[in-house]
DNA sequence: GATCCTCGAGTTCT
DNA sequence: CTCGAGGATC
């Protein structure tokens, strides 16, 4: 057979009828692995392939020098990991922008023909699988390292658990194997297989996966890969990373072809279209077979199919400019409301939230949404006990589309605002002028003051550690906090009273509480929760003014000298100092020993962002946004929410979003990580 | 007075 | 992320 020469170099051995055999039999085996997994057409039944594979076992055990990593009968091996090894990606593995609308998909191919200054562009166009990105890399043929996408730089090394895959090769078919290759592509569990799999969960008694996706990703995490080998996972190629030693392609599809050639699997529907109309047929063509396709899918993606041209029109940021994937509407699910029950916030917002019976929609099971105010209630008429449909905005937060009023019963209840509090009693308010209705208690409300807590304690604000909403209803509760100042005065005899609190976790809270007390005034006033002053008014306060008691003495006039304070603004500052219980509260804080570098604000505000305006979005490969937000503001960067025309830069990462979409739509530079880092003086 | 820009506040689930 | 509203600007 003219591939053996790809198994090494034993000729002269004395076992070489063995060895022949060996051959012959992996040979065979992964033709039928290939007819099985990657064609869906078995042409054996499965005792044969059994045989044949345990023959193969027989010889390579009374032979172990003639076991190659290749072999069928390695796909499982190695103990279980301690963890993931990072992986840093030789070429970055992007991610698509996205297209919700038609016009958004107009604008995509606008762009296109006029980058190329063409009307006819080829796309090639496929099914947009839900499932986990991920890389091989096949060094001379063989299958050498497997790894999750990660954040596109640098991901998980899942070599191991991508082996027990049937669908990916091990060894590349052909006899001209390219030095390197790396294959991109989805790992995900067909809906057959899911169902089945599901099934066998249940009956041993195991969690159920809520969906194809979630069961694909929970199975190429586990850390032993003799677990990952009985889920189904399957996997779909879609494009190449890094190559050395491969012929000439000239488009997407022809490396499509190439791959399909080596026998990894690719998608059987995808395929090239000519033009706009082109893609929105294919859109709706795959739209109508959504439900019979055998995997879950999110999408349509279009690439422009000449390589050529995409190299001609590049990247934007993180995201290249000659593919775009265009996503399904966001599923909806009919749920029950069970109630309509209101919330109290920091500031006594009386929010309005439907309770749901639990429906799963959009990968999770949803049982509240919030129905933000009153007017929204009336807007989408909403009573108890109605039929709603579901879906998940933004990505993220359920949200309740519309009512199906024929299903309304006859006993369904219309909301209708408390008068009083339900958690305090007090006169709920609403301004004339104002949307949302307010709970008067104030502080004397348990609500508020539990939010007025976790508030001061929240990671932007006082960043104590272990103070979260479980602690604080207890401490609440038992009346062991009234006020902001009292929390400094908890002992180990009272924490390690409380609920699930031994000693160690009453510490480690005693620490976080002592850690917090070194901080800065930009912080500390933030953490007092004064209405209307968020992080960048806090900071705007301390900076202008220095010291607290400079803030505390301020009158009016003084404050609307504050950059973007107005009247209401400075209003709530000056009925908030002035209040002798507010007065009394910090000075029991500063009694407790909060303290910061006086003035600290005034210094090193010269820097190479002075006076720039910057705009973060999506994930940055190593920095936090936090962390990013530090050094931009060290180097004297004002970072904002929201793109504009007076952004200076906007620094984008994977997944960003829409505002990436407005910042090029303004024509404003665009940034990576690297590129910030590289505008920032050399860090210490 | 209108318009644009920014900030504050609230929110779900894993 | 999104909405609403406060502040700045013309």
């Amino acid at each position: 057979m003219a591939q053996a020469g790809l198994f090494g170099d034993a000729a002269a051995s004395p076992v070489s009828n063995d060895e022949k055999k060996i051959a012959t039999l992996r040979e065979q085996i992964r033709q039928y692995d290939y007819q099985y997994y990657v064609l869906d057409a078995p042409t054996v039944p499965d005792s044969e392939y059994d045989k044949l594979y345990r023959e193969l076992q027989a010889l390579e055990n009374a032979n172990p020098q003639l076991i190659t990593t290749d072999s069928p009968t390695q796909r499982v091996g190695g103990s279980p990991l301690k963890a993931f090894a990072s992986i840093t990606h030789r070429q970055a593995m992007l991610s698509l922008n996205n297209a919700f609308e038609e016009d958004e998909l107009l604008a995509f191919d606008k762009r296109i023909r006029e980058g190329l200054g063409r009307e006819d562009i080829e796309y090639a166009v496929e099914p947009k699988f839900d499932g986990l990105a991920i890389t091989l890399t096949y060094e001379n043929g063989l299958l050498t390292q497997g790894a999750t996408r990660g954040d596109g730089y640098t991901g998980e090394d899942v070599t191991s658990n991508l082996r027990t895959i049937r669908a990916i090769p091990t060894r590349l078919h052909t006899t001209t194997p390219p030095k390197l290759l790396e294959v991109r592509g989805e790992v995900l569990i067909l809906k057959r297989d899911f169902e089945k799999l599901n099934r066998e969960q249940e009956a041993r008694g195991d969690k159920l996966f809520a969906n194809p996706r979630n069961a694909a990703a929970g199975s190429l995490r586990q850390l032993d890969p003799n677990i990952t080998r009985t889920r189904p996972l399957t996997f779909f190629a879609y494009g190449l990373g890094a190559a050395e030693g491969i012929p000439m392609l000239a488009t997407h599809s022809a490396a499509m072809d190439y791959l399909a050639g080596l026998r990894l699997p690719v998608c059987r529907e995808r395929a090239t279209v000519k033009g706009l109309q082109g893609i929105l047929d294919y859109y709706q063509n795959i739209g109508n077979k959504r439900t019979v396709l055998p995997f879950d899918i999110d999408g349509v993606v279009y690439k422009v199919n000449s390589l050529s041209q995409q190299n001609e029109l590049g990247f934007v940021s993180r995201a290249p400019r000659w593919a775009i994937a265009h996503k399904f509407p966001a599923q909806e699910a009919l749920t029950v409301v069970e109630a309509i029950e209101v919330q109290v916030g920091r500031t006594g917002a009386i929010t309005p939230v439907a309770r749901l019976k639990p429906v799963f929609v959009g990968g999770v099971t949803v049982t509240n949404a919030t129905l933000h105010n009153e007017d929204e209630v009336r807007r989408k008429d909403v009573h108890a006990g109605d039929t709603v449909s579901v879906r998940r905005a933004g990505d993220v937060i359920p949200e309740v589309v519309s009512v199906v009023l024929e299903k309304r019963p006859a006993d369904a209840r219309a909301f209708v605002m408390p008068t009083t509090c339900p958690i305090c009693g007090s006169h709920i308010i609403k301004q004339e002028d104002e949307a949302i209705a307010r709970c008067s208690g104030g502080l004397f409300c348990p609500a508020q003051r539990k939010q007025a807590i976790l508030h001061f304690a929240s990671r932007r604000a006082m960043d104590i550690e272990g103070l979260g909403e479980k602690l604080v209803d207890q401490l609440v509760d038992a009346e062991l906090v009234h006020t902001l100042a009292d929390i400094y005065r908890l002992d180990m005899g009272t924490l390690a009273n409380l609920d699930r609190m031994a000693e160690k976790s009453a510490q480690n809270i005693l620490d976080a509480l002592e850690h917090s007390k070194k901080t800065t005034l930009a912080r500390f006033i933030y953490a007092l929760g004064i209405r209307n002053v968020g992080e960048a008014t806090a900071k705007d306060l301390a900076r202008h003014f220095g010291s607290l008691q400079a803030v505390q003495q301020a009158d009016i006039e003084a404050l609307l000298q504050v950059p973007d304070v107005g009247p209401i603004v400075a209003d709530s500052i000056f009925q908030f100092l002035g209040e002798p219980h507010n007065r009394e509260v910090i000075a029991a804080l500063m009694q407790a020993g909060i303290h910061w570098q006086e003035n600290a604000g005034k210094a090193n505000t010269i820097g190479v962002l002075t006076g720039k305006t910057l705009v973060l979005t999506g994930t940055l490969p190593s920095l936090s946004r936090d962390q990013a937000k530090e050094l931009i503001e060290a180097a004297g960067g004002k970072v904002s929410g929201s793109v504009s025309k007076k952004t200076d830069f906007v620094v984008a990462g994977a997944e960003a979003g829409s505002k990436l979409d407005k910042a090029q739509e303004l024509g404003l530079v665009i940034l990576d990580e690297a590129a910030l880092l590289a505008m920032l003086p050399a860090a210490t």
